[in-house]
RNA sequence: GCCCCCAUCGUCUAGAGGACUAGGACUCAGGCCUUUCAAGCCUGCAACAGGGGUUCGAAUCCCCUUGGGGGUACCA
């Protein structure tokens, strides 16, 4: 219990394969692996799928994709096996049976041959009297003769673990201290379902205590039936491993706890499947140095660090044991830090495949003329998200006829006239034809001085091209960005606009 | 309804009886810088849910209230 980080433990994920693989599974599994790490224990990935009907044979591949994109790798698991194997429970029943029956034999467990209906009319029977719903245990004290004569009829049942009916069931949580339960409060929960399959109250008792797991890690929602928990590991004569119970994510509201289904808050959408991280943009090591900090603090006056700062300094008895909504825009901040600290090059890599979807276009036509590589040192620190980068981008690539010109305010530069600003996309167009070398800083310079001849601002003049080369109001850098372009394109669209413009006070003056 | 858990700025958090005029971060506001937008730097707004105790002393311990969350399935 002391363990600071001294003694190896195991941990596992046991997550049950019914769907997309959603933040609040991806924060526990960061812990476990924090925890199996830092104290040079063992992380172990184990799947339960003991519902049959919530399969989703997708849901698999979500799992390891989103724990191997967040940087989580397993010691132990389906894929890879282990000492322990299978690592999938479906694969396992029959020592679950085993144990069930073996728990009849000892006095602590019943057949039960109520029927689905049977039950859903005693708890609403139970409802309308007001009471607490729970199984009545009608089955739980059927004799031998009774039994028999329901088995022989072929009567399909479930085993149930039957909980002691006085006295308190005390256990503990790591991050709450011992908690003590009415045992009158506890139900008769069933452990072997009539498919065969056990619930997890069994199965995921069983394979803690098999693949000698020392901390488990697992959601809030599970605190209420840790004393079945408890009750089941005690009667089977094994130890409680560390219970650490994590508190919940939720809702961005503040409301609720986050969910798989996409909800709006004030309007707007927000993530909770881990893919949509992943598409979003989000960088895996932001991702992660953010989700580290949500329920457990690295240091109060250090927001960022690394994993292995992380590794180094985690402390499982350190989690902070309240609910906690995910701070979104502070996600955004952290990515957007961890985007200007990659390298021109990983950005670009990181970037390609986005570009690629939103832009439509090949990474060889991404390529092409080494406009990226210009571009890109200059709108790393305008992005939070890489999906934010096509926007910065899509006008480079472009035709020039492509760019809209629509609106005049784009070429009219502050607090001039639509023939002034025609006059000076002229001469930047002049300008930029005869410039040598066709280079960002040279065209800097010649393009302030040529404002200053014209006695205008520099903005006001930078503005009219600026919406020339971009069709934007705001764009990357001016200079790079007719670098990036090129001679011959930039002068193009500097003539056309300047047409374009043209034409239209031409109309407004007759 | 019943059971369990939780409670510091809007949000994520620091704080484990005196070092608290309650610290940091995000967001927001203002300023500087500036070719747009960012980034960066500086400044500012902003919290111990309420009430009782315990103590010389409480954000920190106890109780109650309130609020929030979780559970109440042949789901996990």
């Amino acid at each position: 219990m002391t363990n600071n980080g001294d003694t190896p433990v195991r941990v596992r994920f046991a997550p049950s394969p019914t769907g997309q693989l959603h933040l609040g599974g991806l924060r526990t599994a960061l812990f476990d692996w924090l925890w199996a790490r830092r104290t040079n224990g063992q992380f172990i990935l184990r799947i339960e799928d003991t519902d049959r009907r919530r399969f989703d044979p997708e849901s698999l591949e979500s799992l390891t994709r989103g724990l191997k994109w967040l940087g989580l790798d397993w010691d132990e698991g389906p894929d890879i096996g282990g000492p322990f194997a299978p690592y999938v429970q479906s694969e396992r029943q029959e020592i679950y049976r085993e144990k069930a029956l073996e728990l009849i034999e000892l006095g602590h467990a019943y057949r039960c041959f109520c029927t689905p209906e049977q039950l859903e009319s005693m708890r609403n029977e139970q409802r309308r009297a007001g009471k607490p719903t729970g199984y009545d245990r009608r089955c739980r004290n059927l004799t031998d003769d009774e039994i028999k004569e329901r088995l022989d009829k072929g009567l399909p049942y479930v085993i149930r673990f039957a909980v002691p009916l006085e006295g308190v069931t005390v256990f503990d949580d790591l991050l709450r201290g011992e908690i003590a339960v009415d045992n009158r409060d506890l139900r008769d929960e069933i452990i072997l379902k009539a498919d065969g399959m056990p619930t997890y109250h069994l199965a995921a008792m069983v394979d803690d205590h098999l693949m000698q797991i020392t901390h488990v890690l697992r959601g809030e929602e599970w605190l209420s039936t840790a004393p079945i928990h408890k009750r089941i590991v005690d009667a089977c004569g094994w130890d409680m491993p560390v219970l650490v119970h994590l508190p919940v994510i939720l809702d961005p509201s503040g409301k609720g706890k986050m969910s798989k289904r996409k909800k709006q808050v004030a309007g707007k959408e927000f993530l909770a499947l881990v893919h949509e991280f992943e598409s979003a943009g989000y960088l895996p090591d932001a991702m992660f140095n953010f989700l580290t900090n949500v329920g457990w603090n690295y240091d109060p006056d250090q927001e960022v660090f690394s994993r292995e700062e992380a590794i180094d300094k985690f402390q499982l008895n350190e989690i902070n044991p309240s609910a906690a909504a995910l701070p979104y825009e502070k996600l955004d901040w952290l990515n957007g830090l961890y985007i200007r600290s990659l390298t021109p090059a990983a950005l670009k890599a990181a970037l390609l495949p986005f570009l690629s979807r939103q832009l439509g276009l090949s990474f060889a036509e991404l390529n092409a003329g080494g406009k990226l590589d210009i571009l890109i040192p200059v709108i790393q620190e305008r992005i939070k998200r890489l999906d934010e980068a096509a926007s910065w981008l899509d006008w480079a690539f472009l035709d020039s006829n492509q760019i809209c010109y629509d609106n005049p305010k784009l070429l009219i530069g502050r607090k001039l006239d639509a023939a002034k600003s025609a006059e000076l996309l002229r001469e930047g167009a002049l300008l930029l034809g005869r410039v040598q070398p066709f280079s960002g800083d040279t065209i800097q310079e010649e393009f302030r001085a040529k404002a200053e001849e014209f006695g205008v601002k520099a903005g006001s003049f930078f503005g009219p091209i600026r919406g020339a080369i971009s069709g934007k109001k705001v764009s990357p850098p001016l200079f790079e960005s007719i670098e990036a372009l090129g001679r011959e394109e930039a002068v193009q669209r500097i003539e056309r606009a300047a047409s374009i413009l043209e034409e239209q006070f031409a109309e407004v003056e007759t």
